[in-house]
DNA sequence: AGCCGGCTCTGAAACGATTCAAACTGTAGT
DNA sequence: ACTACAGTTTGAATCGTTTCAGAGCCGGCT
């Protein structure tokens, strides 16, 4: 059932040498050769057991990418960038999806390292100190870890990630820069990091503008239904009472106080209420009002991490590098453009 | 640098077959035993290497899942339905992106014959004869394919899919039940075996229904910008002109058609239109009005192909199974409740 | 004492592709 | 006629795990 390089060798009568040599250096074979061993393959059918091939080379051909959450669209279009870039390099990514779930993403690092990937690509669920050097152990290890979208401070590993603090910082730029002064954060739970980042750019935009007021209103997901509740309760408040601009901690929340204030609340978007959401979500410009948003570069990144990991593996003793990029503030009607 | 199962039973002062029945069989061999195994395995930072347990067992662990689109929500879930089924199972999913391109969909399918994957689930993203018997032969040579959101009516390949006239026909005649009339489908393109099957559906809804006319306005893509055309070219008829119920072919479309006619046209959702989209998206129940929908029941899906997967290589002379899962309409208030 | 069965453990063989030093062939140069 | 050399081909050794027939040991039974 099974067929073999033994049996192509036999069947284009020469050694299991050569036809080896056809699959991976034809160019060092006469071509007669070449041909009637690619016509004994054709005719049986053979197909190269990968395994073998990954056994004899001691590596596989394949990097790992751990995402904390799949569905989302920020995430897939970050593993569509990995494996792009990896397919250039001739590798292929296997994706893992750990929901953020400690003892799946340990899992899934378990899986990679017995599958020998090239090494990982890990969007972190939780990165405090001891889990840090948990990783940096694998890489001194031989399998090298690049953090997607986390960073962190001491720097053992590299990274890629998108500024968050300054994501915020734009957001609320751009709304005082419309002269809105009485300014709402809605986001939450601060524990997650992006959140808590965004919050902190928001703030520090504030900063330069000592007229102005930041009011965090707290939420605990960051959903349509969250937002639409925000919204309507915004739109509830003594018209002196409200905010004249909201800045939310992703797309979703935003697109909720659209609906909540703006239509079932008869706000007036933007000209009693400006609109910033984060993430830039393909829906964020076909809502009623296009939404202004925060881009993050999605694709990028993961081609980005793509390369980080090469530079580790081309140069190991390097320095670990640290790659950020920067979010991209998108102005459309929500907030005045 | 590479510890082996040799390097663990010289630490450990045991046989390797020893060391591979602490690993494989610990039931096998006694406690003290495996303590000294396990300690040793700990101390010298042992990890398996799948490609030689591979190898050896001649088949590896894992399935391939070859999608037309990953960053579709619908295959997002379907993957992730067949991953939790197969991990259950003890296998883990390979993941491949085809992008709506055969050549990809070649490269995916060759990569997993050469991983010797123990099957693969597939949405193909054309299925002609030629292909077909292809992959007929595929199956027979050992390497069974389960088709996904797709069926052959001569029926050699095992599939899962929904019945897409059905849910066509379920949307419809709920509009025909609220006492519409002139219904109009809105899709594209019909060479997409998704929107013709949903097109057919409404018009078997219609065959019950003499008094009632259906009007198709095509479209080349399914998105909301598309969607917002019609919607606002419906608007700018003359009253006694336009359809008084839209049946769109995916969600996104229906998105689009609310806010052009609804939002920007001043047409009432549902009083003047009712509205039912397809997939029901998360978006769905997040828009203004509330967007009635046919739902797919992607994660089953996903679990049912891995099961008939299952069952094939159970039994590799069984008739081959064709599971169709039934689409559920939603009703919301975008076609009146 | 001798035999038996049960429990552990052993280690060589096998999986299939790749590698690489060595062998072979034919041609050109002296 | 002989050497040199480039172009091809050979096949045994190798990667690391699992398998499995068989060996060792011990207590119980006759």
């Amino acid at each position: 059932m099974a067929v073999g390089v033994k049996d192509v060798a036999a069947a284009a009568s020469v050694s299991v040498g050569t036809v080896s040599n056809v699959l991976n250096r034809p160019e060092t074979v006469a071509p007669a050769t070449v041909a009637r061993v690619q016509a004994a393959i054709e005719r049986l059918g053979f197909v190269r057991n990968d395994a073998a091939r990954q056994l004899r080379a001691g590596r596989s051909r394949s990097l790992g990418l751990i995402v904390l959450d799949s569905a989302n669209p920020f995430f897939a279009e970050v593993a569509r960038g990995a494996e792009e870039r990896a397919r250039e390099r001739g590798l292929s990514v296997l994706l893992g999806n750990s929901d953020h779930d400690g003892e799946r993403e340990n899992a899934y690092l378990d899986l990679f390292r017995e599958q020998r990937v090239n090494g990982i690509l890990l969007t972190p669920h939780g990165l405090d100190p001891d889990r840090a050097r948990m990783l940096a152990e694998l890489a001194d290890a031989g399998l090298p870890v690049v953090l997607l979208d986390a960073e962190l401070e001491g720097g053992r590993l590299p990274s890629v990630a998108v500024d968050d603090v300054e994501g915020g910082q734009l957001a609320v730029a751009h709304l005082l820069a419309q002269g809105r002064r009485r300014i709402a954060f809605v986001g939450g739970p601060p524990s997650v990091r992006q959140v808590a980042d965004r919050l902190e750019g928001a703030r520090r935009a504030l900063a330069a503008a000592p007229d102005a007021a930041l009011e965090v209103i707290e939420c605990d997901e960051l959903t349509v239904l969250r937002g639409r509740d925000v919204g309507e309760a915004i739109a509830r408040r003594a018209v002196d009472e409200r905010p004249d601009a909201v800045f939310c901690a992703n797309d979703l929340l935003a697109v909720g106080v659209l609906q909540g204030a703006g239509i079932l609340g008869s706000v007036r978007i933007p000209d009693d209420l400006a609109l910033v959401g984060y993430d830039d979500i393909d829906f964020a410009q076909a809502t009623v009002v296009p939404l202004s948003s925060v881009r993050q570069p999605a694709r990028e990144i993961g081609a980005a991490a793509v390369d980080v990991l090469f530079s580790v593996l081309d140069d190991p003793a390097s320095e670990p590098r640290h790659v950020r990029f920067r979010p991209e503030l998108v102005v459309r009607a929500s907030s005045g453009g």
